[in-house]
DNA sequence: ATCTATTCATAAAC
DNA sequence: TGTTTATGAATAGAT
């Protein structure tokens, strides 16, 4: 990128991180905010920075999104909780905690399929240039292309007996999320910056009339 | 913007639309991935498709950075906010039932990480016998079965959308704030720090996992 | 989904 | 941080 390209990991130096870490923040938010508008999505990013900052996108707004995406894990149950009676007072909960199980399931599947693919395709790319890449003379590629194997089996292996662990279990935590407040009329809209111990006497409000052409398009309405 | 520039406005064609929301929802979520890497950044991403699909990001995780990003809101409570209850109005039997097909579905996950170990295991059996493994394996077993239970989930995925269509119905009388939740849309979407003058606006976040230790969560949300 | 022509984002350096 | 500039990335349009 620009003058040079850069690996993708973790930015050594300080001073280098932070600069980097501003402009793709301004970058990210604004690649969202074009989501939004181009195709109607809703959209919320959340981001701490390494000193701890919150910045934070959303449209229409934080609180909202973050409702609507609670809300929506409501409807997948998770495993082991079947058999418990679901009183009233404790399914939202219970609810949202099973859909939360269901999306990361789904999750996981889409992720170890690429996985497969990747490996598979690697392997065809290899059978291409002559000869399976094992046969190929360590010191110049057998090894790095193995490593990358066996740590991609493995990955494969342990994300899904983690995954199959985690589903299988029995939790019963309950999620603090229940209180939350999902209507802000804050007019905080793109990037919110603050200490990590907020200044209480921030407080301000500012009511934002709803219904700009967005909102309507999302049907279904939500839970 | 490649072969021509475009204007940053609602895509009127359902189709380009569409796309450009594919597209673009991959490449954010490869920015934001990037940028945790890099900065060592906590980031979540959360993006509701204009079809009402959900896609999230998060690193580390989803919940846990909206869990922090709302514990630091607590800290700072921001006027006009009150906190409203979460809708509760679900039917258990409904639940139970999804909860059921649900198991049933995590069964299968447990099969399908048996298969990646024995899939693991042959693997290594292949190589180490010089014999290229790809041959096999992958291709043979493991991909069959995740398109299988792939589309276990999808199945899964229909029946509790119907329910939760049904469970809408129930909970729209009961939670005044289903209705207003899905409407809001500011239209600006740029919004500045916000240090003692909070700068109002309405954004909001959600995350999506993405590959490489990110969580991935693509394009399965519940509707 | 895949393929290019362009526009966009951004690493470096200031 | 803000600006500039050379380059790598993202992506619109077409296939």
């Amino acid at each position: 990128m620009g003058r040079q390209k850069i690996e993708i990991k973790r930015i050594n130096c300080e001073a280098s991180r932070q600069v980097t870490f501003s402009k793709r923040r301004v970058g990210l938010f604004k690649k969202a905010s074009e989501l939004c508008t181009l195709c109607g999505a809703q959209t919320a990013i959340l981001v701490f920075s390494p000193a701890g900052k919150v910045f934070s996108f959303g449209h229409p707004g934080v609180e909202s999104i973050i409702e609507r995406y609670l809300t929506a894990n409501d409807l997948a149950p998770e495993a082991g909780e079947a058999a418990l009676p679901l009183v009233d007072a404790h399914s939202s909960a219970r609810v949202r905690e099973l859909n939360r199980h269901y999306t990361e399931v789904l999750n996981q599947l889409e992720t170890e399929k690429k996985r497969a693919e990747a490996l598979q395709q690697s392997a065809v790319e290899a059978a291409r240039q002559g000869r399976p890449w094992w046969e190929a003379p360590i010191e110049e590629m057998a090894m790095p292309e193995l490593q990358q194997l066996e740590m991609s089996m493995d990955d494969l292996k342990k994300n899904m007996v983690k995954r199959a662990e985690e589903l299988m279990a029995t939790a019963a935590v309950t999620s603090p999320f229940l209180s939350i407040n999902s209507m802000g009329l804050m007019d905080r809209n793109f990037a919110v910056a603050r200490p990590t111990n907020p200044n209480p006497n921030n407080a301000s409000s500012s009511i934002i009339p709803y219904g700009n052409g967005y909102g309507l398009n999302f049907g279904r309405g939500l839970f």
